[in-house]
DNA sequence: AGTTTGACCCGGACGC
DNA sequence: TGCGTCCGGGTCAAAC
């Protein structure tokens, strides 16, 4: 499941492979991943360049000459860059035949992902979204005052997206894990000092991921296609033995996703 | 009116 | 081998 740092991998590869590249022709094998009818498109895509890499949350931007491509990985969602030899495979769901022989493939098992065109600078489709974890709007008192009445778990706040824009059910665990609160906290129980400490881990815990990513674009090889499968380790997450007080981690369900803590670390 | 819950989209994995 | 159930990100509708 890409979260932010592995939707950041992603984009930074693509820049790197497929940056200033003209796109030819355009096949969708699954109607439903892409937002606009077929035909208008293809007609807005073809003969565009890709111009520049963008991130909102977990949205991939393509900045073209004249519009902006908009792509959500979802669950499962990858992209290939292959020649034209290769076979299609099995989750290939959407085909950019780019001018160089090679295509940009969409693949996607879960087919959740989701593709749109915005005008450029037309970014109403994010105004749903919190502001990103490293911008200053994400501060003590954006945090203070958004948490205050809520009654929910923390953890469900975290992944809520117009809370903090990128963190999704692996990060948050990490999160909470690194500032010592449990997952089922109320969010209007976290102290001013907590506050700040998730301000701080989730910059420094994203940051690190990203950090790992850089490795996965070192390490590209076309087969695997562009995943941005993250390096970072773990604590929490799918875990089974806390590595600071050597306790069990418990996994429970919170808001519907399956969450893993200490729960001697984590006070509630 | 604002907040919270739940169904939905899908198919691989897993249990029986 | 086969069937049923679970999982999950984001959206949207329904319920509170």
């Amino acid at each position: 499941m890409p979260e932010l740092p592995e939707v950041q991998t992603v984009l930074d590869t693509l820049e790197l492979k497929i940056k200033n590249k003209k796109i030819d022709d355009i096949k969708i094998l699954y109607k439903p991943i892409v937002e606009e009818k077929e035909s208008v498109f293809k007609k807005k895509l073809i003969g565009q360049h890709f111009r520049n890499f963008k991130r909102r949350g977990k949205y991939l931007l393509f900045e073209m000459d004249d519009i902006t491509l908009v792509s959500h990985l979802r669950m499962e969602g990858k992209y290939f860059i292959l020649d034209d030899k290769t076979p299609l495979s099995k989750h290939d769901h959407v085909i950019f035949y780019l001018s160089d022989d090679h295509q940009l493939r969409y693949n996607d098992v879960r087919k959740f992902g989701r593709m749109e065109l915005i005008e450029k600078g037309d970014y109403k489709v994010f105004k749903q979204l919190g502001p990103e974890p490293f911008s200053s709007d994400f501060n003590l008192e954006y945090c203070k005052s958004y948490l205050k009445n809520k009654k929910l778990p923390i953890k469900q706040v975290l992944l809520d997206q117009s809370f903090v824009a990128g963190i999704g059910n692996i990060y948050a665990d990490e999160i909470l894990f690194a500032i010592k609160v449990n997952p089922k906290r109320s969010a209007d129980k976290l102290k001013d000092e907590e506050i700040k400490d998730l301000i701080k881990q989730t910059r420094a815990i994203l940051n690190r991921a990203i950090k790992a990513g850089g490795t996965t674009i070192r390490s590209y090889t076309s087969s695997l296609g562009v995943t941005g499968r993250f390096q970072l380790k773990l604590k929490v997450h799918t875990k089974t033995q806390c590595p600071k007080c050597k306790g069990e981690i418990k996994k429970i369900v919170v808001g519907g996703r399956g969450t893993y803590y200490c729960p001697r670390c984590q006070k509630k």
